[in-house]
DNA sequence: AACCGGATTGTAATCGATTACACTATAGAC
DNA sequence: GTCTATAGTGTAATCGATTACAATCCGGTT
């Protein structure tokens, strides 16, 4: 089923076909009418790889992310499909496993597949590759790392708003002793969220010897392992910030786990606000960072780079905020360990 | 940068080009080696658009799901495309919505794109767009849906194996009665997990007026809102079970909300054992249906079928089995509400 | 020295679309 | 009635790979 069956039945040719799908407008109507009768009666439809290989264009774009495992991707993944899906793109996913090597492997398959630009929404990726990349004159939108340059375009998070507003919170209700649960700092994108926690609570007059930082792994039972931790120290933190809302969560196991009470004894903020950390017991109190936000404006500085309206890359700015739910609580007077 | 480039670079044809990358074994390895430099050199990578287009197969595989975003599906998109990528396919991933009309632009996208097959992991699909895709010959696998005919194969869950050792289980524990929380019952494949439930019950003895149905969503605020009915019953069950994990999550909240105990005053099971589930309070007793083999088996089905090993489909059965946490209990004696 | 056959390599057709260019028909100008 | 501009349609080149078939090379035979 191609193009020249259609002509076939429709008695006129390829070229004429062809400009009729395309709408290019140079069809007469009484012919179009023709040609729409024989794509029906034959139930076809245009062949994209070859349109891909006369057009030198693929309409697929490349969606690198670390683990869609992760809740923090799921979301992001689809509003970028879907943005994409809206304008006649396809789009290829790849896991990077947050194993920069095997970002290599998805790299190579993206510039295989002939994809027209590429979303990196993961920090795992070495300078060697982006050269590969660029060499291509590729249109490429970086997560949090790299600097603009021509095609190049960037998505920073501002995590400080957030943040100041969860340290503001929690020291409006007069904690003292904060903690911090970072992810695994091997990754640059939990080392970004570190300094930005640790900028956030020394500018706000926390003192070093009054904060506790520890290193999780982006996850519920790091967390967890980390909160346990904490909670061992001669003086516990009174409040703990977390990298992530996973990790927040296994923070809450453990607290509840040696008996005491989030938020009565322990406030707990997390980082990300998925879904899931509306139905925690208690309800998270967490930075908000739109996933729907961040896959669509992906999407939009690709599309706009491809589609020729930008040949500079821009820096898009994405914005978090707090959201109070139930996990803080002002500190508690008295013995930080009930005799429970 | 193409196939001729790299020809002239290594003074020699692109058929001899072409044969050293697909190791065709024809060429000598002195030629083979001048080409390995060419190639090297130019960073050369072949256009898979060019490929596809002559040999009539894309390497690329449909992977239609209900929403990404459901943490059922992660799993099992990793798992189809890790599979995939190990065989050198690329997969293009489709969310419905569970909505059989968005199904319809998916199925389309993939015949566009001229997918080499497509795994049907949803059950909205309507017979008019299958017909579509039969009449393209185009290799398919669902799940829990459709028969068996030339190119079409299935994935039949056991749902009765791990139901029935839930419910044994349960029994086991003394409990009388059983509440269940479908999926919403739009859904043909939450229909398919209730008339397994409802079957396993009656078989284990259980009589109707001992078990008591309620209608969920299969998210956590339906849960809640279910159990919360189930709850104010005359008689309300001592132990539910859930047609997938997230609805169990939202029972437990409403049980705490109500000031009961799990399991001590009630008992609940999830189903599907989704990774959250070992982190809830308390740890949740599921039926563990496996997303990891769920996917790996539909793209072993697809890939065997477009590989030619086999035209006619088949039947893959994945089982299920009870995993025992900590939210069943024998069921209390004395008064059902205590006076907390 | 001429010949044969297998091993290598080259030439050119092919996949299905788009599109530059060529051609035809028709309407309006004169 | 002839000419010209334009709208509409057709012919064939093109994209980048694969591969059937043709051509060449080379060592061993006779």
């Amino acid at each position: 089923m191609n193009i020249k069956e259609v002509a076939a039945r429709a008695r006129l040719s390829t070229a004429t076909v062809s400009r009729t799908i395309n709408q290019s407008g140079l069809v007469r109507p009484r012919t179009a009418e023709k040609v729409q009768r024989a794509i029906r009666e034959l139930g076809y439809y245009p062949n994209t790889q070859a349109r891909a290989l006369v057009s030198g264009r693929s309409q697929m774009f490349g969606l690198i992310i670390s683990d869609i495992v992760n809740p923090f991707f799921p979301e992001l993944v689809k509003s970028f499909e879907f943005a994409a899906i809206h304008r006649g793109y396809e789009v290829i996913v790849a896991n990077t496993d947050y194993n920069s090597e095997r970002t290599g492997g998805c790299v190579r398959r993206m510039i295989e597949r002939k994809v027209d630009g590429v979303a990196i929404m993961t920090s795992e990726i070495d300078r060697h590759l982006l050269d590969e990349l660029s060499l291509r004159r590729l249109p490429i939108v970086f997560l949090d790392v790299g600097k603009l340059k021509p095609l190049i375009s960037n998505i920073r998070v501002d995590y400080s708003k957030g943040i100041e507003e969860a340290v503001q919170h929690i020291v409006s209700l007069r904690h003292q002793r904060i903690g911090f649960i970072s992810g695994p700092l091997a990754l640059k994108s939990a080392r970004t969220r570190r300094s930005a926690f640790l900028k956030c609570i020394a500018a706000c007059g926390i003192r070093e010897r009054q904060r506790s930082v520890v290193e999780g792994n982006h996850k519920i039972d790091g967390g967890e392992v980390a909160m346990m931790k904490l909670l061992s120290l001669p003086q516990p933190p009174t409040a703990v910030l977390t990298s992530n809302d996973l990790t927040a969560i296994g923070a809450l196991r453990a607290i509840r786990r040696v008996g005491l009470r989030v938020p009565d004894d322990i406030s707990v903020v997390g980082f990300d606000d998925i879904e899931l950390s509306q139905f925690t017991q208690p309800p998270l109190t967490t930075v908000r960072l739109s996933r729907d936000e961040l896959g669509r404006k992906a999407f939009d500085a690709l599309y706009e780079m491809v589609e020729g309206m930008r040949r500079r890359g821009q820096e898009i700015r994405v914005d978090t905020r707090l959201v109070l739910r139930e996990s803080t609580a002002p500190v508690r007077v008295g013995p930080s360990k009930p005799t429970a």
